[in-house]
DNA sequence: GATCGCATGTAAGTGGTTACATGATTTA
DNA sequence: TAAATCATGTAACCACTTACATGCGATC
């Protein structure tokens, strides 16, 4: 009965911002939650579906301006309230898969110049996930600054933008050290 | 016919340091490889399975002084191969799911307390990664400093380390201003 | 003789993506 | 009229985990 992986308290706690269809919550996640959740429609709208079948969500269907009809899912008290058991429960610390890092652990199969190449590309798809970021975090205080889950969203936004700049970082200075070390020689 | 999971990769990798048994793959992945990838039985053996069939891993039955006989998996020359070829190609930027910003993103739906708590956790729970993986790195550095792989071995935990204290320290900053702003009220 | 560590494997289930199917409305 | 955007949904597939089944040898 309880909802069970996180996605679905993920899409609970978006309808606990408000009434939301399955297209908005998709476009939602393309810009902020982006950078740390994402769905696709294939598992959102039965996702949905599950919420409602289980009483956490209602549903409505309505008239849309432009396309089809769009059906709005609103969160219920015994949604919200399963959502609040959730958010305070520990989170456990999951297994990150990084690729990256797994071809620097084999690192002494590739060749030194291909290695760099590597890291390089790593460092500025870093960079890139940084700015873009940042942009979304102007962004966001501009639009949404009144917003009570403002503080929020900048808060894990920010956490974000820490953690990538210490990666970036961390690329710079290894590319650095391996030229000198290739310089020595 | 090609490999096509990063996972049979990544076997394939391990395969190229020395022959192996799944067991050992196991036991391996518990260690170094653990902060940034990881498999469960399920999965390694039919995997070296795949490798086998494809023709990417001999393997050899061979007589265990105690328990049941142990099935030997060596890489071959395509193997190595096609493993190298990977080893070259870029890197995509997975969606990195992270369950502690999904909630802090939810925060205004939590009590401070209960946000401090989690921020807490978090904090602690990194910290003792953090942690563990200097005990590994010490422990690798002195049992098997002088294998051709343990710069790259190094390397990989040196841009753990730097990520996770990146980490912790925002958690530690992010609690601390958290507190400040409670006092003032 | 129970239990632990060694060792391999399968079946069922989970959580998710991709590709496809459908169709309305607006814009170029 | 072609393409883009809005909008919902399903079927097939993929990667992986969990739980289970098996059984040897050493230790308590």
């Amino acid at each position: 009965m309880k909802p069970t992986s996180t996605t679905e308290f993920a899409l609970l706690g978006l309808l606990a911002m408000g009434p939301r269809t399955g297209y908005d919550i998709k476009q939602e996640a393309e810009n902020v939650l982006r950078h740390f959740w994402n769905e696709s429609y294939g598992n959102i709208y039965p996702i949905l579906g599950k919420l409602h079948q289980k009483g956490f969500a209602t549903r409505k269907e309505v008239k849309s301006d432009k396309g089809p009809n769009r059906i709005v899912y609103s969160i219920t008290k015994t949604g919200l309230s399963e959502f609040k058991d959730w958010l305070g429960k520990s989170v456990e610390r999951a297994s990150p898969k990084n690729e990256f890092l797994l071809k620097l652990f084999f690192g002494q199969f590739a060749k030194p110049a291909t290695l760099n190449r590597l890291i390089e590309e790593y460092r500025d798809s870093t960079r890139a996930t940084l700015m873009a970021l940042e942009q979304v975090r102007d962004h966001v205080a501009q639009t949404e600054g009144d917003d009570p889950g403002f503080q929020y969203w900048d808060l894990t936004m920010d956490c974000g933008l820490k953690c990538m700049g210490a990666l970036a970082d961390w690329c710079d200075e290894t590319l650095k050290r391996r030229k000198k070390i290739n310089k020595k020689r």
